[in-house]
Formats: structure tokens, C-alpha cells, sequence
RNA sequence: GGCGGCGUGGCCAAGUGGCUUAAGGCGAAGGUCUGCAAAACCUUUAUUCAUCGGUUCGAAUCCGAUCGCCGCCUCCA
């Protein structure tokens, strides 16, 4: 397996720290406001990579952070005139309400910055003895030239950025580039004890200590928006491996951003639509779907049009579906010749190439063409050939992509009243076209789809199915 | 100013030296099936990969130049 490393700027072999057992961080979300769509693309590309380790048969540990102390919440909590927690609450609710709709699978650990201020503050402290730390009259920074290896996973170099004509001026630092671990407490503002005295952590101390608690000194992946390298996960390298002396993290992921007409979607430009926004109007499906066409680390334009041409592609692997379902019931048929390993294997080739989802869908394409090429060509087909094919779908489109989901495909099925009666009028449709009236017929199908039932006329009969 | 990325058909998007005279999706055109629909199947839709040079037996893929777009260096996924 293959994955591109930030840190060596190259496709690397995967090798997990334990044989078969993985440790992953990503960044998560600061909760302030509901998440943007762009946002959602780490969210649901950090699911689709982390459940193809488990497809791969991997035992993965995935901790996401929830930034829950912070300047923006705290301007938020002024402007609503509510309690920086009461926001931070809201947001967390509303970021786990709004994940489990886009069918992400839930994180092992969503560790909180402020349950986490004795590992901070104790980390800080021990950044500040081995000498990488300064205290200045209760705000702490990190001296940046202390640290050898600063800029080596944005490829910047101290001087360079020196040099950089947007560096803020603050007197209180050595050096312009030096950044704060821990801000001394301004009236109203949340703060906790420490030894320099009441205040906060800075931005990016929390990550280095929640990662190096929950999933050890060092861990295989850490991962998010490609504008997290510099400075924030440039900062918790050099505060992890200052304090440790180790690695903090073998591969880096970052995931390209998500533009509206070639401008990056973000707060600051306005230009966002939210995840649950667009959820009113596309499902889960169609979302996830429309960013695994892409490959994680591109640029991807964010549009209407892109969604509904994704929407049309993912009716035929619903319909696909739909036909397997049914197939299943078949009491028997012919067994029809049909390369599935070679499918399985294009699919393993496609996402072991640093997880390239626009070929493993490719593969999934191919596949709901054969199938469909395989029902097209024969009468009756063995129930067997359709559980292999719903085990596929299971493994790819359902298992690593959540792309599709078998509960939520209706097949009309006996039973119920309203069954009953839906058969009923297809029977005096099927006399009617027996008798050529194809007015009528066609009244029959265009009133039920009035109400939500679609017909389908095939040589076996007419099916039905609710829309 | 420093650093980095990108430019592939009408649209989206893989491919990064020979397996590709360029996957897959959307759209469009024609055909099969059908009373008509829908779905499905078959066929067609880039002699060409921003432009111009170069390296090579061979380049969309490597090198150089040019044009265009974007990002990071400030909060941002």
C-alpha cells in the first residue's frame, strides 16, 4: 500500500508502527459554527480511508479532536451573549447530528481541548524546562529557532519566512515566528490555572497532547485541510518532537481543498454552503460519492451541476442494486461466468495507489455494467450469482465508499394493503394494454406516479416501486 | 517578496516514460427491446493531453521557456 507523505513529499510504502494495528489522528472541527461542505471533505475522506483499512483488515484507532477552547468561539459567545461552553455545546451536537447524516462512522476517541488541560499545561511546562519555551509575563511562546527540524513538513525555512511581509508584530516575542502555547487570561475569557499564572492554551499545543495521550509518543497517520500544514501542523511537530525526541508522526495526509469556481470555500470569504444545507438537497450518498470521484488531495469545484451529474451516476448503481435484491429470491438459474476476483483486484490496485477513489468507483462502474450486461443476456440466473454481487457491493460501494445503502432500497414486496391494491390496478392495467386501450394504461401509470409509485413494464410483468 | 500546486473531450475526472492510437461518470447522437415510457444492452462522441521548444527508439507523462489559474506564508479542513 501506497500513501503520499507530506512530510518526504512522496508516495511512500505503508508500514503501521504494529503489524495490523493503526493509529490516526485529524484534525477535527472547531466548534464555533456548523461545518461547511469543504469540511465535510476531511470528515468523509478520513472515513472512506479509514474504512478501507478496515476492509484491508486493519484494527484502526481514530481520534478526532473537537477544538472546544478558542478565540472564534469566544466572539461567537459574545455576539449571541450566551457562555463560551453554551456554544461550544451547541456546535458539538450540531457536528455529530450533521456527521452521522453524511454516514460517517464515529471516531473511537473525540478528545475535548478542555478536558485535556493537565496534559497541556504538563507538556508546556516540560517544552519550557528542556528550553524550547519562554514565559513573558504569563504568555508562553515556543522559540522556534530552538527547534532544528522547524519547517520541514511545509518546506519553509525560518529566514524565509522571516522575510514574509505578512508577519503580525508582537513586542512580547523573540522572534516574530515564535507562537503561543499558552495566552494569559483576558477578563471574560475562560481560563484555567497554570504555572504562568490564569489563561488558555494556544492553537496548536492541544493536538500535540491529545495525540501523543490517547494514540502514543508516535503514531502511523495524521491528517487534514492541506491549509493545516503550515503553521498549525507544523507547530505540533516541532512541539511533540522537542519535547519526545521522537517522530510524532511517520505519514502526513493532507486533503486539497473544495472551491467554489476555483476559489477555496471558506468562512473568512463567505463563500461556504453548509453540510446541512446541501443535506436538505442531495443525500449522503450523492455527497460522498461526488468527493470519492476526486482524488482527496486535488482541488475539487464545488457545484450544482457536479452534484446532479453524480446523482444521475448513482441511480445506476442504486438500480443496480435494486435488481440484485431482487435477483436474490430467484429459486434458480444458470450460473453465469463472472471474473469477481478481478473486480476485488482491481478495486485493492485502485485504492492501495494512496487511496485513489476516482479509479476504486471506476471499478465499481465496471462492475454495475457486467452485471447488468450478465441480466441483460439471460433469463433466469441463480440466486448465488446475486449474493456474490450484493457481497461485492457490500465490501466496496457500501463498506468503503457509503455510497450506497441496501435498508434504504424499497423493492415492492406483498403484504400490506397498499400493496394489494397497487397489484390490483397493475392487473387492470395489464388487461387494459391486453386489449390495446393505451389510454387507459397509461392513465393507470402516470396517476400512481402522481402519488409516488413508479411502474415498470419488463418481459416477466409489471414491478413496482415507491419514489 | 518566499514557498508550493494545477492546466487532459461539451462538463466532471483517472492516468505521470512503452500494457494507454488516454479509465470511469454526466451530457449528446444513433440502434436493439417496448404500443409508448422507464431501465438495460450495443455503437458513436479527445489522432489528442495550456502553448512553444528539447531529451528519448518512444512523452499527456522527463527537462526548459511562455501563458493562465489557484493555494500557503494571518484564522481557516
Amino acid at each position: 500500500m501506497q500513501i503520499y507523505n507530506t512530510l518526504t513529499k512522496r508516495k511512500e510504502e505503508f508500514k503501521s508502527i504494529e503489524p495490523s494495528k493503526i493509529t490516526m489522528y485529524v484534525c477535527g472541527p472547531t466548534v464555533y459554527d456548523y461545518f461547511h461542505i469543504g469540511n465535510a471533505r476531511t470528515f468523509i475522506m478520513t472515513d472512506v480511508i479509514r474504512r478501507y483499512f478496515g476492509y484491508k483488515g486493519y484494527d484502526v484507532t481514530y481520534a478526532m479532536n473537537l477544538t472546544d477552547v478558542d478565540d472564534k468561539i469566544i466572539k461567537k459567545s459574545n455576539e449571541e451573549g450566551i457562555t463560551p461552553d453554551d456554544v461550544a455545546d451547541k456546535f458539538i451536537d450540531a457536528f455529530f447530528e450533521d456527521i452521522e447524516k453524511l454516514k460517517v462512522k464515529k471516531a473511537n476517541i473525540y478528545p475535548k481541548a478542555t478536558k485535556h488541560m493537565g496534559d497541556i499545561i504538563k507538556l508546556i511546562k516540560d517544552l519550557e524546562d528542556k528550553g524550547f519555551a519562554y514565559n513573558v509575563d504569563g504568555n508562553v511562546f515556543y522559540n522556534v529557532k530552538k527547534f532544528e527540524g522547524y519547517g520541514k513538513l511545509s518546506g519553509k525555512n525560518v529566514d524565509d519566512l522571516l522575510s514574509g511581509a505578512r508577519i503580525e508584530i508582537n513586542n512580547e516575542k523573540d522572534n516574530p515566528l515564535d507562537f503561543a502555547l499558552w495566552k494569559k487570561a483576558k477578563d471574560g475569557e475562560p481560563s484555567w490555572d497554570s504555572p504562568w499564572g490564569k489563561g488558555r492554551p494556544g492553537w496548536h499545543i492541544e493536538c500535540s497532547a491529545m495525540s501523543m495521550k490517547h494514540l502514543g509518543e508516535t503514531i502511523d497517520i495524521h491528517a487534514g485541510g492541506n491549509d493545516l500544514v503550515f503553521p498549525h501542523h507544523e507547530n505540533e511537530i516541532a512541539q511533540s518532537e522537542a519535547c519526545t525526541s521522537k517522530q510524532f508522526v511517520n505519514y502526513w495526509m493532507h486533503f486539497g481543498f473544495l472551491n467554489i469556481k476555483d476559489e477555496k470555500m471558506s468562512k473568512s470569504l463567505g463563500n461556504f454552503f453548509t453540510a446541512r444545507d446541501i443535506l436538505k438537497q442531495y443525500s449522503a450518498e450523492v455527497i460522498r460519492l461526488f468527493l470519492c470521484q476526486t482524488h482527496y488531495a486535488g482541488p475539487l469545484n464545488f457545484s450544482e451541476e457536479g452534484l446532479k451529474s453524480t446523482e444521475n451516476g448513482l441511480k445506476k448503481i442504486t438500480l443496480l442494486a435494486e435488481e440484485v435484491l431482487k435477483g436474490l429470491d430467484n429459486s434458480e438459474g444458470v450460473k453465469p461466468e463472472f471474473d469477481f476476483d478481478s473486480l476485488y483486484a482491481s478495486f485493492e490496485t485502485a485504492m492501495d495507489d494512496d487511496f485513489n477513489s476516482s479509479r476504486g468507483v471506476a471499478v465499481i462502474f465496471d462492475f454495475v455494467k457486467a452485471v447488468n450486461k450478465v441480466i441483460a443476456e439471460n433469463e433466469n440466473i441463480s440466486p448465488e450469482f446475486f449474493e456474490k454481487a450484493k457481497l461485492f457491493l457490500e465490501k466496496t460501494a457500501v463498506g468503503v465508499f457509503g455510497i450506497l445503502d441496501f435498508n434504504s432500497i424499497s423493492i415492492s414486496s406483498g403484504g400490506s394493503l397498499e400493496n394489494e391494491l397497487v397489484e390490483l390496478f397493475i392487473k387492470m392495467r395489464t388487461d387494459a394494454k391486453t386489449e390495446k386501450n393505451w389510454a387507459l394504461a397509461d392513465k393507470i401509470r402516470d396517476e400512481l406516479k402522481e402519488i409516488g409509485i413508479e411502474l415498470k413494464d419488463s418481459k416477466t410483468g409489471t414491478t413496482f416501486k415507491k419514489i
